[in-house]
DNA sequence: TTTTTCCCGACCGTGAAGGTCAAGAATTCA
DNA sequence: TGAATTCTTGACCTTCACGGTCGGGAAAAA
């Protein structure tokens, strides 16, 4: 069970650039993707490969030319932390049965749906975490208190 | 996000141990791991790597010699998966940042702690996903209604 | 003493993750 | 106009851990 770095990069240069923005003199300017490989120790190459599929998510606005750069395309408290991670193109994946209703590899064909007996608990694991994941936004991360919704569910 | 082959596999098998069980006439006889292959569709080779971590972790029983196997060391209610997952080697791993107190690799040095400022998010990850595997047991999975109690947290 | 089963370390191939490169296109500023 | 800046994109490469095999052993029962 584990995150891999792209979902992991996509984040911490969501909210790098989140804190950033707010810094600069025009409300609406973008910052370039030089400073933020450069505050998260990322390299600029894999990190455009991350933000192309974040634009392409929708959820920041690119800027071309000198003075450009990416800005967040909504609030930080409209973006929730799993959109970031399904934007950066990283899969959920707890479960390796075969979708559209084809049988489990590991089903017997006794069982009812062809399904296996793991199934539905692997399906309910991707589910909370997309449940957690999705109730936590930039901001939250931001302020500090992500831990806070978790603990208290 | 992804769950390993060997965490799900360790799960799955657990599950049939503890379905073929009952089963057998004596009430402590033992399961083969010849069996529990075959009915998965996992190879013994592989399998057997994966009950040795099991037995180590305290988990199942072997029996060697002709009518031997495996048995579960407590009753499918008192096994959670997490436990499982954890035995079979699985680790849950959602930040990469080291351990120790040690600073995140993109952590700014103005920061407290010298924790990324992401790093509270992982960790409340990683926690919720342990809770929600260490609140359903073998029993329930085997009752097949896995997904109750995450659905009602 | 043969069979069955667990035990365990060594080994290996493949796929995908993680990362680089290079050429190109849009935009701004001098 | 042209030069600098920054995003855009696809192709490419490298490493490594996952997933899996192999082979020899040891215990226990028949």
């Amino acid at each position: 069970m584990q995150l891999s770095a792209r979902g992991r990069y996509a984040v911490m240069a969501m909210v790098d650039l989140a804190a950033r923005a707010p810094v600069r003199s025009g409300a609406s300017s973008s910052v370039p993707l030089a400073e933020i490989a450069l505050g998260q120790r990322i390299s600029l190459a894999y990190l455009e490969q991350i933000f192309c599929r974040l634009r392409r998510a929708g959820l920041v606005l690119a800027v071309r030319g000198p003075g450009g750069g990416y800005r967040l395309a909504r609030a930080p408290a409209e973006i929730a932390i799993i959109e970031i991670i399904r934007g950066s193109g990283e899969p959920i994946r707890t479960t390796r049965c075969r979708p559209g209703g084809l049988p489990c590899p590991g089903s017997s064909p006794a069982l009812p749906g062809a399904r296996c007996r793991t199934h539905a608990l692997w399906a309910a694991l991707g589910h909370e975490i997309e449940r957690f994941l999705g109730s936590v936004t930039l901001a939250d991360v931001l302020a500090g208190h992500p831990a806070i919704p978790a603990a208290a569910a």
